[in-house]
DNA sequence: TAGTGGTCTAGACCACCGA
DNA sequence: CGGTGGTCTAGACCACTAG
């Protein structure tokens, strides 16, 4: 949206990725900074403290505000941010093909209806989708949503994107997502699909995503190639 | 320390973990909050946004702020929570020994002086650990540290804690970490240490460590039992 | 329209750092 | 000591939701 502190952030952000504001420097102080974004000091903290949570600066009582030094992490993998809900979609830059391998309708069980915040037995799609780059496959998704609170889904808005069709046609908002990462030994599925041997693993992630107005819409566990992708996380003590 | 705002945050995660807020219920409105806490709701604002952080609470313009059901995630496997910083010391309830595997001195090769931020050939530990619980093996890990920014470390430091020994001998601050989580092959080492087979992989957790100067102070990667711990990520969109 | 949270301000006080 | 960032305030305006 239009706020402020959220336009100051990009500029910093940009500032510091373009290296204007050089590794390891001190940047200018709070009060040169309101001066020449015109805000308050309660603004320009907001700005900046979202530059500390992603680690692009560090900030010191009594000294300053200094850009980190960027390490090269350059793994050949793909890196997941944090940040990002849907798994592929933002983080690639190449666009991901997807290849239906399963799309029921599901009477759902009693962890389903636990984590989805429904009746058992009340119906469910699953959706089982192979992500591919390049034909070369990477993931494989396993998918469960209400059908009652998601309807219409169809293979048509699985082939194109379930996300937008939840926002732009059902016109909710996504808002948040609940994450644990695993490592697994492969089993059949991920052998014949993902091209993996017996010794070969996988990482798994386990999503739970909500909506805006809290309720879990979407249950889903994602299946990695052990040697394509990766998690990234920046933490930051309080 | 003592932040106003952080106290109102502790109390309210209390209430909410308590169950005084029931879950998928409206807690009270900001003005009121600010009259039992005597604040402004700026400082409101920030302790209650801490709780949208972690996944307790979600807030609507022009509705309120509501608990977030609380999904179950009963998984056998030690959950790591983003925020911590040190690996098990502080997630884990039972007191984790330690095994020193490998101490040793060496010359930093081009990779870790660029991540630690040292000159190549600059002396640098090298330290192999095994973590146990109960006896059993739970997660190897390799670090390596500075000699010159964290001078003195020995047997007796590794045995107790070395980020104790940072923070209170030392009288450093230890600030932030970058982590990258992967599933791997597991190795010799990791067979013999770890007790796993072949097949059996791993959830390996590279990870770079600093202080807040910025300086990064340890590199170091944990190679965990894949059936022993995973991952949790609370991850909010902006 | 009344009630909610999101943002922004101008100023204040304080804790911490270095000289 | 002067300069830095951390916190807090009291009030303002706005965007959104509901009835």
């Amino acid at each position: 949206m239009g706020s402020k502190y959220l336009s100051i952030y990009e500029t910093l952000k940009k500032r510091i990725t373009n290296h204007d504001y050089p590794a390891n420097q001190q940047i200018p102080n709070e009060i040169s900074l309101c001066q020449e974004f015109d805000c308050s000091r309660m603004t320009m903290k907001k700005a900046l403290d979202l530059l500390v949570q992603e680690g692009l600066l560090y900030r010191k009582r009594g000294q300053g505000s200094f850009v980190m030094s960027q390490t090269g992490q350059s793994d050949k993998r793909i890196q997941l941010q944090e940040r990002e809900l849907s798994g592929l979609t933002r983080s690639s830059k190449k666009h991901p093909t997807s290849k239906i391998i399963e799309f029921k309708l599901l009477f759902a069980d009693k962890k389903k209806a636990n984590i989805l915040n429904i009746n058992e037995n009340d119906p469910i799609y699953k959706i089982v989708r192979l992500r591919l780059i390049n034909n070369e496959p990477y993931v494989l998704e396993e998918t469960y949503m209400s059908t009652t609170l998601i309807p219409g889904i169809t293979e048509e808005v699985l082939n194109h994107s379930v996300y937008d069709y939840i926002e732009n046609t059902l016109g909710y908002r996504i808002a948040s997502a609940q994450k644990t990462t695993r490592a697994d030994v492969s089993n059949d599925m991920d052998h014949k699909y993902l091209n993996l041997k017996d010794i070969e693993p996988v990482l798994e992630v386990e999503q739970i995503a909500y909506l805006d107005n809290g309720i879990p819409f979407e249950y889903s566990i994602s299946r990695h190639r052990y040697d394509l992708f990766e998690f990234n996380i920046f933490s930051v003590r309080r």
